[in-house]
DNA sequence: TATTGTTATACTCTATAACTATA
DNA sequence: TATAGTTATAGAGTATAACAATA
């Protein structure tokens, strides 16, 4: 619109590199940052199989609590029920879970695994594995385990 | 792994607590739940100023570096561009920011902070050491510095 | 009355692709 | 040709609200 330049004049126009100075010393941009790049790795080892890290947390929950309604499977993972809901009718189409009127609540659905349901969750757990083990790569068995400690105040 | 495919028997419908076992133990899960409780924190203190913490990185990393073009803003904060644009015309619709046309390249646009969105980034970042404030209170000074360091390798 | 699963809506964010104006 | 900003679209994800069936 207006070439005019606005407020003061124009000291450095465009430095070579970005200062991000503080930003990177703040607890929660360095937390986004490493939550990018592991979701990004785990995300490229999963991506043959079509599965999204919110399906494999659904698929690893089901499969040791089977039978679990889906209000419990939303609280426990933090997702919305009604988001849930959309999850399930893919994974329940492509045959990798079911949903079963519970006797007990008739309001619920009780959800298990099928075969195929826990064949595949076998081999996205053989890849979190080698995901992980890239992590202790980098990080020392010591490095990743404090992470994990250090971030348990934090897991609600 | 024995199973007797349990879809129709129903061996345990709905234990007292959901057993999230090894997910835990996950460092990405880990990670993902610490980010969703600092982000919550955070937001709920911008809250009354309607910014989120996108645009707080926007806003921050413009004032450090005066002039900077958009794309720049995009990769240093692995925003992308396309979406940059419509956060700044939010931002300079409510006059925190200016756009104007680079002399130097007139493709691009150098970016400024107004006095007002100076102002209300330094309150902002007051919000945001209170924040901060509180998670040393949970990790203790050397915990909070301890999880800058681990995270760095993972900073892109 | 409260809860479970569901549908619906709005908004944010990610990921692309394509277009224009400049370089 | 390549880059900067822009527009558009599709798909996740977040946040709510409302409704029917059931408790």
């Amino acid at each position: 619109m207006d070439d005019e330049v606005a407020l003061d004049a124009e000291p450095d126009p465009t430095p070579g590199t970005v200062d991000l100075a503080a930003l990177s010393q703040m607890t929660g941009y360095a937390l986004r940052r490493a939550q990018m790049w592991l979701f990004r790795d785990l995300k490229a080892r999963f991506k043959a199989h079509d599965i999204s890290l919110a399906q494999f947390s659904v698929l690893y929950v089901v499969d040791i609590n089977p039978g679990l309604a889906q209000a419990r499977v939303a609280e426990a993972l933090a997702i919305e029920r009604a988001r849930l809901v959309l999850m399930l009718d893919r994974l329940e189409e492509r045959g990798l879970l079911v949903r079963s009127r519970s006797k007990a609540d008739r309001r619920s659905h009780a959800l298990h695994l099928t075969p195929a349901g826990r064949d595949l969750l076998s081999t996205l757990l053989d890849l979190q594995a080698e995901h992980e083990k890239r992590i202790t790569t980098l990080l020392g068995r010591d490095g990743r385990a404090d992470i994990i400690r250090l971030l348990a105040p934090f897991q609600d």
